[in-house]
DNA sequence: GGTTGCAAAAGTGTCGACACTTTTAGTACC
DNA sequence: GGTACTAAAAGTGTCGACACTTTTGCAACC
């Protein structure tokens, strides 16, 4: 042996790190911390019984995943989503999800049409519109997923925990709504499970672009508020860009990826 | 006071971590690491004469952008790249900047135009090869930065460095052939350059795709050691996917967007 | 000769400490 | 009442240390 054990209760939980950045996320996800809330490092680290690198790390991670944002005195604090932010997160989407489409149709078998399938009839059963939600992730998951472009999947991940993020606020505001938009949901997925399954890179692409744009024009019919910041939403979330300078938010329809059918 | 300075002589240098990610970096897109090397913590400590903390934050930084993976127990070790991965990175391109396109086109203004021309003279006055390609993979970072979008901004510096460092390789193999292949870049560019100016969206994101793939295809029948196997390049360069059970790579054709014109 | 077992070496995860910087909170001053 | 100055508090960057795990190197063994 080297030298006196420190605690010889702790029974070697390896990966702080994760699971602080675990835990934080879906702090942060769930709207339990708000958005503009500084994360300091050593409160932090009394609350989750750490030391500071561990929280460090993780904040690094959760900086990756769109959640917190750095100051520039490195100081961290959990990420507003402002309207451009909501549009700039579905037209990567769009121009991601696309070619996932075009990859996965291109490897398309029974056994992801049936996957698929189960799916459907889950989103079909769903109660809540969360619960919709988090199926129709589930499967633009595994579309992107089966694409088998590491690249494109780590770049989706970089975007997904912000667009469950705004999903969660808009949920938050009209929890009900659910009858209508679902069955539109539904038909929607079907016809893209339709273009997947046809194996034609083009139709599945032009499918998924057309999906995600359409129910993204949803969203902002449903609840102006987000896009143009009359907003219902919670303070915190209503945020003028703090940028220096940044640009006006392109145009959606100049933001999108339209594809002739 | 609070307690006795350790080395005064420090002049207080700052983001100790950002140097040592900026000359990590610079080792290994040169080639001066070789892929496959490990980077140990200790070893990077001892050389940047710095402590692990900041060594850890950088190796962080360069796995975002795809320079080094960490293996299953964490190690380190500077990244190979297949042509699977040459092929992911050029599909993530032709995504990705073909929204940049879209967006710059429809905020493009006269002094643009004047920037790119600038470029596209020093393109013509480049003297090798490598300064060809600076000039090129500046003329698209100004294009991708134009497009206003952060978060197309944040995956394109995700793949950046990767691609800089296929270049590096394909470089060393052939430094010369570079008349024609300039023109035809120089060209390229200038349509690109029109369909910018144009301000027509759809125009320019189809031209931009275009214009990637075919740099692609080019560089693909240059060097088809690069897409097939049968490699002259270093050793350490030519990787089988040392993935756990990766698919086979997809057919370029499939991995592209083709826009119709 | 090749294999197995074991101890040293090398490596990662986490911790606590300190130096320095930025904020915050008073406090004196006008 | 508002403003300028100052000292405490809070925060980040970096360091060195230790516990534990994985590799490596070597030696005994079949």
């Amino acid at each position: 042996m080297n030298s006196p054990r420190k605690s010889p209760s702790t029974p070697l939980r390896r990966n702080l790190a994760e699971e602080v950045t675990a835990g934080l996320r879906e702090a942060i996800v769930s709207g339990r911390i708000q958005p503009g809330s500084p994360l300091a490092e050593p409160v932090l680290a009394a609350e989750f019984g750490a030391s500071r690198a561990p929280i460090r790390e993780a904040l690094i991670a959760l900086e990756r995943e769109g959640l917190v944002e750095f100051n520039d005195r490195s100081r961290t604090r959990v990420r507003s989503l402002s309207a451009r932010d909501f549009e700039e997160i579905c037209s990567m989407r769009i121009a991601l999800e696309s070619l996932a489409a075009r990859l996965a149709a291109t490897k398309w078998a029974a056994e992801h049409t049936e996957d698929i399938e189960e799916n459907l009839r889950q989103q079909e059963q769903a109660a809540t519109l969360g619960e919709l939600s988090r199926l129709d992730v589930k499967m633009h998951e595994y579309v992107v997923n089966l694409s088998g472009h590491r690249r494109l999947v780590a770049a989706w991940r970089g975007i997904r925990w912000q667009f469950e993020m705004c999903l969660a606020y808009t949920h938050r505001l009209q929890e009900t709504l659910a009858f209508e938009p679902r069955r539109i949901t539904v038909d929607n997925h079907r016809r893209l499970l339709g273009a997947l399954a046809s194996g034609d890179p083009d139709l599945a692409a032009r499918t998924m672009g057309a999906h995600i744009e359409s129910s993204l024009e949803w969203s902002l019919a449903e609840f102006p508020a987000i896009a143009n910041g009359k907003t219902k939403l919670p303070k915190a979330f209503r945020t003028r860009d703090q940028g220096r300078g940044d640009e006006a938010v392109p145009a959606l329809s100049a933001s999108v990826v339209v594809e002739q059918p």
